[in-house]
DNA sequence: AATGCGGGGCC
DNA sequence: GGCCCAGCATT
């Protein structure tokens, strides 16, 4: 292996950094791998700050990853409701099963093997494989593809299929292979706190006078990303009904799509907005209640949920039924359920 | 090679 | 309103 001076002062600098900024987070004080990846898993696309409170509480519910692999599914769900990307919690919990029961509670030591489990992507594979077993594998994540798009001055797309291979060579390249474990916290850290996207502090970096984004004035441009699809406007309207006996009904969303596995109430989607009169003329088949239900707007304006491509125009009818519902929950029993946030936020300010 | 998938914080 | 966040799976 070659290194180049450039590197070496790279990784050094990197590593020197780390040293005497880096956090003290949950997750900073244990190599055991069952935390590493429920860290890392809660952390994909996701800020430290939204994830820790997650981390405390399931490290609190489920100690073991056997706890874990024992748990119902809607119960990991629940605890995760609000985290967003709900299909890690599901690949969570079918990788914790396959670490109990295909490993025997322990989990793989290898970036090779840890690619094999569900949820685990290059970037994951690479954090547990390099924290826990040093093995030498450089993680590249969105602070990564920053820092080295800006200090090497590379301008290819970090979104594109070239682009994430030549970022993961340079990655190879620039890494500390001897201090692994801290070189990888470091330039993450780095990219969080030093290299921000916005506004980073590059007076006070101590890789600036190296670095050819700054000392070009392409700070600014650094690093490229190609633009997503324009967002998609969608129209819910929830049918929350109310029986006799103040029961509701729910449903589990189920095939592709947002929310797999949460709960909801019986919706009726348009590709535009919907009128009283035509709720309130569908929505006794809908719910299986008599003609004569009373059906009320309950929110005056739309909630507009916003989720990365899709704004979600939504509005909960009330319909208040005199028929005692056969497959009926009690509205107590609400909170109960795993459900989006637009649900949650619903169930919180409705009080009959 | 593209697209879908959450929610929140910051500007 | 746009961007980004310790990305991954699917097509």
């Amino acid at each position: 292996m070659h290194f180049t001076e450039k590197e070496m002062v790279f990784s050094n600098i990197i590593l020197a950094w780390y040293g005497t900024n880096k956090r003290a987070l949950p997750w900073r004080n244990t190599l055991d791998p069952y935390r590493i990846w429920l860290s890392e898993i809660m952390l994909q696309q996701t800020r430290v700050a939204q994830g820790t409170p997650y981390y405390h509480k399931f490290i609190s519910a489920f100690p073991k990853v056997e706890d874990l692999a024992n748990a119902d599914e809607e119960v990991v769900l629940k605890l995760w409701q609000g985290l967003g990307y709900y299909s890690r919690a599901r690949n969570l919990h079918a990788t914790a099963k396959i670490v109990v029961e295909k490993y025997g509670g322990t989990f793989p030591n290898t970036y090779k093997e840890l690619l094999t489990l569900k949820g685990v992507g290059d970037y994951t594979a690479s954090a547990i494989a390099s924290i826990c077993f040093n093995e030498a594998v450089p993680v590249v994540d969105g602070n990564v593809y920053r820092v080295l798009s800006r200090y090497y001055g590379i301008d290819l797309p970090i979104n594109s299929p070239e682009g994430i291979k030549e970022f993961k060579k340079l990655a190879v390249k620039a890494m500390a292979p001897k201090n692994i474990r801290d070189y990888n916290q470091g330039i993450m850290e780095f990219g969080a706190l030093q290299c921000t996207p916005q506004k980073p502090d590059c007076q006070t970096c101590p890789l600036n006078s190296g670095c050819i984004a700054y000392n070009n004035d392409r700070i600014g441009s650094l690093p490229v990303k190609l633009k997503k699809a324009k967002v998609k406007h969608r129209y819910f309207n929830y049918l929350v009904v109310v029986d006799a006996n103040n029961q509701t009904l729910v449903q589990q969303r189920t095939g592709n799509g947002i929310w797999q596995q949460l709960y909801e109430f019986p919706l009726l989607e348009s590709d535009r907005e919907v009128a009283l009169t035509e709720v309130s003329k569908s929505a006794p088949e809908i719910l299986g209640v008599k003609e004569d239900a009373e059906v009320y707007l309950f929110n005056d304006k739309n909630i507009v949920h916003k989720l990365s491509h899709q704004h979600l125009h939504t509005k909960f009818w009330i319909v208040s039924t005199t028929t005692i519902l056969e497959n009926g929950v009690p509205l107590s029993t609400l909170p109960e359920y795993p459900v989006p946030v637009l649900i949650a936020d619903f169930i919180n300010t409705f009080k009959i």
